[in-house]
DNA sequence: CAATAAATGTAGCAAGTGCTACAAAAATCT
DNA sequence: AGATTTTTGTAGCACTTGCTACATTTATTG
């Protein structure tokens, strides 16, 4: 991919993590990345094709900044490794990146493949993170860590709509201290 | 309100059901209320008013589903019941209202007051639900309902990316056999 | 019955949507 | 240097967006 490529890559992804990525059109898009619609629909052939690579940009960027976070160590325990986890996806740095998460998961949820395949590769990421941070005599660390990942996006999901409190519950319920 | 609007309502609920909330227009929803855009801006203010209305239909109309679904008894076992609603929630019937969820969750992430509004009711209503079929002798039912339903919205946004198999995972490691 | 209010149809506006036609400049190749 | 391909600017098209102006019909009320 050519350098000026993925500049505008860099561009129209911080503008996506600023303003959304559902309702993000091309004017506004090409407005940030310094170049015209034109412009836009010559190098990506078509909005799909725009946003494709964009998914594909972000989902490599949270990927990155996840193993950026915490270095590849075991936790001491699934309650730490959980809370550790939830405390990074509140940290302001990363609120942009949730809200696309969810623009993701809502295009997905209506059939978009091309959502499916970038959150594919997000949670494969994901899982990979946590399976290397898991407290060691994990059983089934693979199926642990996927467990734990999708307790972790139900608190997303309920930090996203303002019910904050409910990773405590879930902490309590699920995580007891031993 | 008026038998007319509340009509209007649940033929708008049925097209957003079928076809999107996020990206549903004045003209089509009016179309399928067979009326005009003319006559919702009438009727309802505003987009925003309409939105409104129709998520507060929408979420009664999530409520009353879910309460049909079940008899208010006590299941067997907490994996009991997060088994009974993970099968629920992924019948035909119901997956018109998951899109929509969705799409609320994905508004509410962009920082909609009113999706936020409309995504408390239904939580509420869902957290009532779980309660009351809480296995006996919880020490704190509501909490742990909390707890169960932040899981299922987990599972429920890995089966909208396509990861149904994130359940079972989630299954095995939380709520093991007793 | 007359007067007032509620409800609706028709037409359209200004802004934004993805995308294209055409032509000119800039870079690359022979 | 000449030919050819890559890259870009300017304009615009056909369509959709939320919403409004204006006129007219339909119901409600004194």
């Amino acid at each position: 991919m050519s350098d000026k490529k993925t500049q505008m890559l860099d561009a129209m992804a911080a503008h996506v993590l600023a303003h959304g990525l559902n309702n993000a059109s091309l004017r506004p898009l090409a407005k940030a990345a310094g170049t015209s619609d034109r412009m836009l629909i010559y190098h990506f052939g078509t909005k799909n094709g725009l946003i494709e690579a964009l998914l594909m940009h972000l989902a490599a960027q949270m990927t990155f900044g996840l193993n950026a976070l915490l270095p590849e160590a075991p936790m001491p325990s699934r309650r730490a490794l959980f809370e550790t986890v939830i405390a990074a996806t509140r940290n302001e740095m990363f609120a942009g990146y949730m809200r696309v998460w969810h623009d993701i998961v809502a295009a997905a949820a209506q059939g978009s493949a091309t959502h499916k395949a970038a959150a594919g590769q997000i949670i494969d990421g994901f899982v990979d993170w946590i399976v290397k941070r898991l407290p060691e005599g994990e059983a089934a660390p693979e199926r642990t860590a996927r467990a734990i990942l999708t307790m972790i996006d139900g608190v997303l999901l309920m930090d996203a709509v303002g019910h904050a409190e409910m990773a405590e519950a879930v902490t309590e319920a699920f995580f007891p201290l031993e």
